[in-house]
DNA sequence: CTTATATTTCAGAATATCTCGAAACAATTG
DNA sequence: CAATTGTTTCGAGATATTCTGAAATATAAG
């Protein structure tokens, strides 16, 4: 039986990685991150391989994309040719990170394409054709408008919550009187389980080589 | 070839669906609501499994799950027996919806790990126990309050925006100075925006790419 | 009750994603 | 250069997810 630190330790490993799904990382990756995040030595590649028993290439894939993903960075020791890993410890930080991944990955894309339909159903030809209802035409300009300018505002809200950062997104959230505990009591059944995914497929030439 | 309208459209379903994956919905599901989301008509299973040239069950299902999330809603029309379906037209409450979900989905349970994590390394055992470096459990714990602070404001900020709701929202960035672009609504598309952002962004071996 | 029409379910097939393990690489040391 | 140590790559196999098609289940109408 493991002792307590252990314990808690590696329910909060798994619980991470569960949740990786969710945050667009794979469990691995998460279990990994997570890892990390509760020991406060740096680790080596060993040590993942040995803690979350998965294989070398595994770890060695995963390892790389957190880096990419500016979440850990590698350390070395002194005397020693292995390469050593370590979290962000600042929390705030490490959700800096993650914001603005997210909002590359998930804002930008669908707003560039809402500007292209916009500048489409926009066109003098668009509305000169013959076979095209008016009508529709407006409506459909009118939900992209909508939805351009909400993606836009979602954007500034993620700029102003980089910008803020940590103290200053407390203080607002508790001067405007929201209850500081979030109630988990809100919403019934779900039928939907846990989607999830991502890809790489991200290939070849190593762009870099540290 | 398809008029512009149609091509639009299609467009923007593609995009939408490629993007579900981020948001934690398949590609289908996300089809699906793109199609309901650009077509003023409410559609039937028929229309999904022509137009997305999927099955009747995998649309059945999938409509179902959209109808949970509580994104669309069946409706009827006089003297026909077939179930159509409609898009939340409110783009801003459809964000709420999706919001709450997520909050329920991947803030809550990791608060709940946290906080047992929390508790099992602050019992009084926990100290006392022989073979626990107490310098160990201190750095644990401080992390985990840092982490379950940091939770709880989000969940504060999720109740912020659900609150405030859309023109609260846009008043908000507004005010506090974030660049945001004029009411989109009253211009024309852009073309002339965005820097492009992917330009010199080569990131080799990351997690992307449909 | 029987027929016609709509919807849901579900096992198996098709896809997509992840992991292993070993070989290929790279760097350092003797 | 050969040996040692450590890292990355990649095909094949293991898993997980999604989709199809047809049967089972509703529901309305005759």
């Amino acid at each position: 039986m493991p002792n307590a630190l252990e314990q808690a330790k590696a329910l909060f490993v798994r619980r991470w990685g569960e949740m990786g799904g969710y945050w667009g990382i794979n469990r691995t990756m998460a279990e990994i991150h997570a890892l990390l995040f509760v020991t406060q030595e740096p680790l080596c590649t060993d040590d993942f391989m040995m803690q979350l028993k998965i294989s070398r290439g595994n770890a060695s894939m995963n390892l790389r994309a957190l880096v990419d993903w500016g979440l850990i960075r590698r350390t070395h020791k002194l005397g020693d040719r292995k390469e050593y890993f370590q979290a962000d410890t600042d929390i705030w930080h490490m959700f800096e990170t993650i914001l603005r991944e997210r909002r590359r990955r998930e804002i930008e894309p669908i707003l560039e394409t809402v500007d292209r339909c916009r500048e489409i159903v926009s066109a003098p030809e668009t509305a000169s054709q013959e076979d095209i209802d008016p009508e529709q035409v407006r409506a459909l300009r009118r939900r992209l408008d909508e939805l351009h300018s909400f993606l836009t505002t979602m954007g500034a809200l993620f700029d102003l919550a980089l910008h803020y950062g940590s103290d200053g997104m407390g203080k607002l959230a508790r001067s405007l009187g929201v209850a500081n505990e979030p109630r988990a009591a809100d919403r019934g059944p779900t039928r939907t389980e846990r989607p999830a995914r991502k890809s790489r497929r991200a290939k070849p030439s190593s762009t870099e080589r540290k």
